[in-house]
RNA sequence: GGGCUCGUGGUCUAGCUGGUUAUGACGUCGCCUUGACAUGGCGGAGAUCCUGAGUUCGAAUCUCAGCGAGCCCA
């Protein structure tokens, strides 16, 4: 049996009915069946890296994922909503590191390792109590965390696949380097920030160079010009000598080279930045290394070997002065690479690293077959992939990560590898069980380098999906969708439809989900700096899980960015509440007498609410059916409020107070409807939802089908239009008579143009006898009196404004009914002004006088006075 | 510098496959304590739909240019 009324309080307690649900929630209710004949819904949820909070921007994200597996649900699917966490990587390390007052070298691997593990397992923890306070629908028996055995041995198994199948090479290239981390990036760890520095002219053997990196001067390997710059005409192919080092350079030519800037002559050294690489690969010119993985001068920088790059600078810029060949020296705004995580600005380094080739074209196939929400986010991806140059460099020389699964023989160098049953393994730990292959050694070398973190999130799709290794195509793969955010998708996306690509040869989704970004309430980016943060937590406290889940919904068109916004949080309790009210009224109003739940709907409002229901149940589900959350609960919204409060209740109020049994249809009607009301914001709300469903049911609305609502009735619909119409304009002339909107009104008739079958609610409604007539009234307009504008008729009639009045007054009042041109006055004809002269109208029918109230050209309602 | 998105009452926002009285919320002003709700109801004021040009009978909506903003990236 569903709960007692007297249970039910007057007030909305968001915060007992939230703590009250979480507790009897239960994880399984929501398990993902095995075997189930439903069809599956897999959703590679994003695995959010465990900072330890669980920021608005996750719950903006989440709040989309929990909507649409609520939804799909209800709708009959096998729902898989999994949780992963994405733990390896170099926020963990430098945050172990500034705890424990260490850096990565200072203890062994393994210790370092238990540090990550330790504090990441902590803010797991409390990030999943945010998690389940949001009342999201989390299927936690499909969690998995990316630092466990089981995990990364998955890693490791598709590391080991795509070697063999030759997409994964070793190779020395330029990498992106940070030398405080000292460890390789990919480009998506790339940040870019602004600073000034100096460009230094200076004399190189005779050519005037312009650099912003003299202590690159040692790795210089060649000058280059623009062939069209007149300044250097003929000198390509020509020798150089670099100063202070004294090695020969060639001056070469290239487009690429910006005249305007600087000399116009710049020398290209390996590396400065990514330019230097592009020439150094076209023009195959020699590798000069002058800085190491810590950062310092090697000993091609001769005397300046052992110094940092800052110092190595400024002694060389010290020596150029003394040698007199540093012309001088200018201010210039540039843009550098720094490492995303500690803001050191990064070094191009060639060396040696693990990679995996981008199929370009295979990639932007399967980007182009998953079905793109909003469709203009695959353009992001297009462009991405068709301007990728370098690999993906996968090796990093970090620690916290899963290990590369990879040995070298210590006598020949051949690599040696693991069988798939073998994993997972360290190598850093464990010895290779076979010999080398090629020369039988047993001496060997662990690989130390690790995985990019990508490694491990790019096969989340792979693992949701069911993938145990044995197969080669998980059994749920590919996954119904996948819900994200748009700034990971040039890194997450793609390196998920790389990987699958490359493993199974398929799209890893049918669909994806691209969310926009929060934004702080002031329209910008939220950042500590900015002070405009706000955390989740904040907002639960004070309004709850259901109000924020809401903000989410409707602040923003699905996938374009939301600006975080108190007044939305606030006016998304205010409809809890009135929604209670609703609520509330409706049950003690159904508790209040017994009705047959089975009594046809036949009275006009009824009808038309009914059908009303029937067109936002459509309208609700053809917007979640494309996931756009904020037309759903607007609709939602503005049946239960506008609909059925203000207009539909306030119409029936009279039936449901009385005994009779033209009672029995508004009960059913309103029952219908707070049960659709309830299913639909199930989704959105469900702390809500599953509350008011408690006094309808014993069952979880949540475990409830969609609702089916299929009452259409377009003639109800139209005539039901006119009845809120007309008892809206008599409320209106109420309001304007200073009268109270219950206040008794005379005899009402209404004139429509078609016939109403309204028995008694308007009249109930308004409080007077309303009678419904069809066609025009016989109306007979009388003039009862005039007024007079002195504002005009005094300036253009001076004198005579008196006289024009009394002659005015004392004409006939049926030939005032339109104002005559001209009038005569003593004998004199005058042009009467505009607008001097204004009658006062008013109406009679059949002899009575009435007061008239038009709707629009074809309904007019007359209040017999 | 490139890509993408956006520019609508004081604020935020819908509409943008061309024709509506331009939606809703917050704020604001007036009236109303009526037996679900004053965290309410009813009503009002408030908009050069960024600017300019073009296409069209007709543009917030389509095209181009400009200005401005945001995000991602170089």
């Amino acid at each position: 049996m569903s709960r007692d009324l007297n249970e039910l309080p007057k007030i909305y307690e968001y915060r007992e009915v939230e703590a009250r649900w979480q507790q009897i929630w239960r994880d399984e209710d929501v398990y993902f069946i095995e075997g189930s004949d439903k069809p599956p819904f897999v959703i590679d949820t994003p695995p959010p890296y465990p900072t330890g909070e669980f920021h608005i921007g996750n719950a903006f994200n989440w709040c989309y994922i929990d909507f649409l597996a609520r939804y799909k649900r209800m709708k009959g699917y096998n729902v898989m909503f999994p949780q992963g966490w994405d733990c390896h990587g170099l926020p963990t390390e430098v945050k172990v590191e500034e705890i424990h007052k260490i850096t990565k070298n200072d203890v062994d691997r393994q210790k370092f390792r238990e540090m990550c593990r330790e504090l990441t397992i902590g803010n797991i923890k409390k990030m999943r109590a945010s998690m389940r306070r949001m009342a999201f629908s989390i299927d936690w028996s499909h969690e998995y965390i990316t630092m466990m055995p089981e995990y990364f041995s998955k890693t490791q198994r598709s590391f080991l696949r795509m070697f063999h199948a030759g997409q994964i090479y070793q190779s020395d290239h330029p990498v992106n380097f940070c030398p405080r981390c000292e460890t390789a990036i990919a480009f998506a760890e790339v940040n870019y920030s602004d600073r000034t520095t100096k460009l230094n002219y200076f004399n190189f053997s005779g050519l005037e160079i312009a650099t912003t990196r003299p202590e690159l001067l040692a790795a210089c390997v060649a000058v280059a010009v623009h062939p069209e710059d007149k300044r250097y005409a003929g000198r390509a192919g020509e020798d150089l000598k670099v100063p202070i080092f004294g090695h020969d350079v060639p001056i070469i030519s290239d487009e690429a080279v910006d005249p305007s800037f600087g000399s116009g002559a710049v020398m290209i050294c390996t590396f400065g930045d990514k330019q230097d690489v592009l020439w150094w690969k076209v023009h195959k010119l020699p590798l000069r290394k002058a800085i190491d993985k810590t950062g310092r001068m090697t000993a091609i920088a001769g005397k300046y070997a052992g110094m940092d790059s800052a110092s190595c600078r400024e002694a060389i810029l010290s020596d150029m002065k003394s040698e007199g060949i540093l012309l001088r020296q200018e201010p210039l705004q540039q843009r550098v690479g720094t490492c995303w995580r500690c803001k050191t600005p990064i070094e191009i380094l060639s060396l040696h690293q693990w990679f995996v080739k981008i199929p370009h074209e295979a990639a932007l196939k399967a980007a182009r077959e998953v079905r793109w929400y909003p469709e203009h986010m695959f353009l992001r991806m297009e462009n991405w992939i068709s301007q990728m140059e370098w690999d993906w460099c996968i090796s990093r020389q970090r620690i916290f990560a899963s290990p590369i699964p990879i040995w070298f023989c210590k006598d020949c160098g051949q690599i040696i590898l693991p069988d798939e049953e073998d994993l997972p393994v360290d190598p850093t730990v464990d010895a290779p069980k076979k010999p080398c292959p090629k020369c039988g050694s047993t001496a060997y070398v662990p690989e130390t380098d690790v995985l990019d973190t990508w490694m491990d999130s790019s096969i989340s799709v792979m693992h949701v999906t069911g993938w145990d290794g044995t197969q080669k195509i998980p059994p749920h793969f590919p996954a119904q969708i996948r819900p994200q955010g748009h700034d990971i998708i040039r890194t997450w996306a793609f390196y998920t439809i790389l990987r699958a690509v490359s493993l199974t040869g398929s799209k890893p989704w049918e669909q994806i989900l691209v969310n926009g970004m929060v934004l702080g309430e002031d329209g910008f980016k939220m950042s500590k700096s900015r002070g405009n943060v706000t955390v989740p937590e904040e907002i639960l406290e004070e309004y709850g899980a259901d109000s924020l889940r809401q903000w989410a919904a409707l602040g923003a068109a699905t996938g374009s960015d939301i600006q975080f916004n108190w007044n939305d949080v606030v006016a998304a309790n205010r409809f809890l509440t009135k929604m209670w009210n609703i609520a509330r009224f409706s049950l003690m109003q159904l508790d209040r007498a017994p009705y047959d739940k089975n009594a046809p709907v036949t009275a006009l409002a009824d009808r038309w609410l009914l059908n009303r229901l029937s067109g936002t149940v459509r309208e609700v589900s053809e917007s979640l059916e494309t996931y756009q959350f904020d037309k759903g609960l607007k609709a939602i919204r503005e049946f239960a409020w506008d609909v059925l409060a203000d207009n539909y209740i306030e119409i029936v109020k009279g039936r449901l107070y009385g005994q009779s049994p033209d009672r029995d249809g508004a009960c059913v009607a309103i029952r219908r409807s707070l049960d659709a009301i309830c299913r639909m914001l199930a989704p959105f709300t469900p702390y809500f939802s599953e509350e008011i469903w408690s006094y309808l049911s014993d069952e979880s609305v949540h475990k409830q089908p969609w609702v089916s609502c299929t009452f259409d009735d377009a003639k109800a619909g139209e005539s039901g239009e006119i009845l809120v119409k007309v008892i809206a304009e008599i409320r209106r002339y109420k309001h304007d008579k200073g009268l109270a909107l219950n206040a008794p009104l005379g005899g009402v008739t209404v004139y429509t143009p078609s016939a109403m079958d309204d028995e008694c609610d308007a009249g109930a409604a308004l409080n007077c006898t309303l009678t419904w007539k069809t066609g025009m009234p016989e109306l007979k307009q009388v003039v009862s009196g005039v007024r007079f504008d002195m504002g005009i008729i005094g300036p253009k009639l001076r004198g005579k404004a008196k006289a024009f009045m009394e002659t005015i007054e004392k004409m006939p009042r049926e030939d005032l009914l339109t104002i005559p041109e001209m009038i005569e006055i003593g004998g004199e004809t005058i042009a009467v002004p505009g607008g001097a002269v204004i009658p006062q109208l008013s109406y009679t029918v059949a002899g009575s006088s009435v007061d008239l109230i038009p709707v629009n050209d074809s309904i007019i309602i007359t209040v017999s006075q």
